[in-house]
DNA sequence: ATTATATATAAACATATGGTTATATACTAA
DNA sequence: TTAGTATATAACCATATGTTTATATATAAT
């Protein structure tokens, strides 16, 4: 691949935040909404994170009314399913979230 | 994998350089200034990318009297290999260097 | 021992990055 | 149309990062 578009992967990467988004939205996509209330954090540091992650082509967004769902994509990536299947397991974050009712959405 | 380890993993290939490095190791261990005249740089500036690359496990380093040969490492990943087969093919690099005479070394 | 070569480290500086607060935009509901 | 909710963007600031120049360390050769 271009060692620019892998740069850009890799910066995208190269942030716990980051990487913590990615390990949630591999078990299914979230507003924007959700992964401030998970992470406990901002919801312009949380909108900032990404907009990194999709200019690297990492997640895809989907509008839903007011909502914005982001998933991940990386499709351009040949070894993303590898680096994905290296990120710690969140589920247990996201039970969470549904228990407290903090689901679908906001 | 500790998220904290996979951070300082894409942090070390977060950057156009170290990317380079790594495509060039690919093919054969190399020692610091066979890389700074494959790369044009400074020998400083290679030797604090390759000290990156290092403290991120990605590669190690072979000492041969007065030179450090530096090989890929990266055992630790899971997803190396894909990694590694994602960066571009270099070796027109290496055999410009031999043909310079510039191998074996410096 | 002295000189030369290879590499590492330190200091300084400019740029990049991530967080915060404030504000703008988009959609919904009344 | 107005108010409310979700998200994005902008401005600001502190810290991190990459490069350069200068210097230190390590090995080799004389």
């Amino acid at each position: 691949m271009e060692l620019d578009q892998l740069t850009e992967c890799y910066k995208a990467m190269a942030d716990k935040t980051r990487l913590n988004i990615l390990a949630l939205l591999r078990h299914e996509e979230l507003c924007v909404c959700e992964l401030v209330e998970i992470l406990k954090m901002t919801q312009p540091s949380i909108s900032q994170h990404l907009r990194k992650l999709k200019q690297a082509k990492l997640v895809k967004e989907r509008r839903n009314s007011q909502w914005i769902f982001y998933s991940i994509d990386g499709e351009i990536y040949p070894f993303i399913k590898a680096n994905l299947d290296a990120l710690p397991d969140m589920s247990e974050k996201i039970e969470q979230l549904k228990a407290s009712g903090g689901k679908v959405c906001c």
